[in-house]
DNA sequence: AGTTTCATTTGACCCGGATCAAGTAAATCC
DNA sequence: GGATTTACTTGATCCGGGTCAAATGAAACT
């Protein structure tokens, strides 16, 4: 038997039901294993880690893990299907923060002032999850390799951010767009899934959120990319038929800065 | 006898000698211990802390405490001056990632790869306090109130992060020029310093790279902002004549998506 | 099946801020 | 002290992408 929740990431119809079992799964079993909190750990420490994980019953589109000003509980991990995460002003207007996939953490920029700052929606059925953070601080005082992984993760979250920062702060709309998708392309080939082939489990209007976009500039460049030949759209259906043009498309980026120097 | 390298945060003209004393006090006694990774610890931690802390000579601008691609080894504190944070592509194009007062730590985001993501640099002369991120982790193994505000720091720095990444999505020149400035503004008075007086040790270039913007929008904005009374400039020194104004211009700014929203 | 609702696409227009181009003022160098 | 370099300011122009408006298409509702 493979691992049907994990290979139908996106693909599970509104309502469908997801096998119980896959959710279940100890930490030991998981696919995902590699990618989440318990690389690197001993096996007798994965058990220990995994003897405090609370694994709930599924979630449907639109559940909330957590809102913005909740009290700071736990952390969570996407085990299958998505969430995005997203800051809120009182008004109702939103950012949106990220896209999280199965083996990526939420809630890491809780622990400071031990309240959510941003919320946490999903974005299709997932399962997910939960870490209660005391535990989970407890048990690293007495895993070093357990404290290590979780300053590399709180460390990579950062660095990721910051990767943000250079995409919002510099680059055309276009490479934003180019940027986005390599991101989910490289993101599912990392989960054993097909990275020219995938389905977007969020909307263009949360997708020029995220990019600082609006929807219309995020539709037209869908087109464009299709007109040039990068991808096949059909609705939420996406497909790079050119994945190294999109590629290059982000590495020849900073070229205008190269133009300015040598001038 | 004060400390006359805090007071003089940024007025320490180049080549000035500053007080060597002032450097290398310990921990316990450093202005900024709640603001530090001192912060909650018990007296005697704080001086096993202390004795991994390697404090070296004073720096002057243009020095690098890191490059990207080097091997990472330690964690910065800067104790007086001001250091700024980049990322540089191959090329040469650099995006200015954060600026950092003192108290504040940098290199957070090198941790998981082991090698750092970005470059810092001294904005003039600064004092900075090395501490060597293999000890600081055995010492945080011993220490659980250590590892807790290890956490806590980690999670601040994604924190901010991601209110940096609100700014560049969303918000105008003038909202992100505004916000720069009460943040610092805001930076300062935590650190005893004046609120509404103080010196820019960046470069108008380095502003505008920060915050997504042309140099020549920076400089237009801070005419318009002294024109509208809000603040005086002369050269580096700047005066928040209209603290309060500034205040209101970056709490108003979601008010285009609540305009949006009931129309 | 037909209606309502919401998401996406497409077109027309406009504006904020980038870019280009001087000009001015500090700081650094002889 | 004068020359050179670098930083900043100001003005003119242009364009990428936002905004507005409308059409089309999917999906949910009755």
């Amino acid at each position: 038997m493979n691992t049907p929740a994990l290979t139908t990431l996106t693909a599970v119809p509104e309502g469908k039901v997801i096998s119980f079992e896959s959710i279940r799964v100890a930490c030991r079993n998981c696919t995902l294993m590699t990618l989440c909190l318990p690389l690197g750990l001993a096996p007798e420490d994965v058990e220990r880690l995994d003897s405090i994980v609370r694994r709930n019953r599924p979630l449907h589109r639109g559940d909330f893990l957590f809102q913005s000003g909740d009290r700071f509980r736990s952390l969570f991990v996407v085990k299958t299907g998505s969430v995005k995460t997203f800051a809120q002003s009182p008004e109702g207007g939103e950012q949106v923060l990220g896209f999280h996939l199965p083996g990526e953490i939420i809630g890491l920029d809780a622990i400071d002032k031990d309240a959510h700052v941003c919320s946490a929606k999903v974005l299709e059925t997932s399962a997910v999850c939960e870490l209660p953070f005391g535990r989970l601080e407890e048990l690293s005082v007495t895993i070093p390799s357990l404290q290590h992984q979780m300053y590399r993760l709180l460390s990579k979250e950062i660095a990721h951010e910051t990767e943000m920062l250079l995409l919002l702060g510099k680059k055309s709309a276009e490479d934003r767009l180019a940027t986005f998708l390599l991101s989910l392309s490289q993101r599912f080939r990392k989960r054993g899934l097909s990275p020219t082939d995938f389905y977007l489990s969020m909307s263009r209007h949360e997708i020029g959120n995220y990019l600082g976009l609006a929807v219309e500039t995020v539709s037209r460049l869908f087109t464009r990319f299709h007109e040039e030949g990068l991808l096949k759209v059909d609705r939420k259906h996406i497909q790079l038929t050119n994945l190294d043009a999109i590629e290059a498309m982000v590495i020849r980026a900073p070229v205008e800065e190269f133009r300015r120097r040598i001038s």
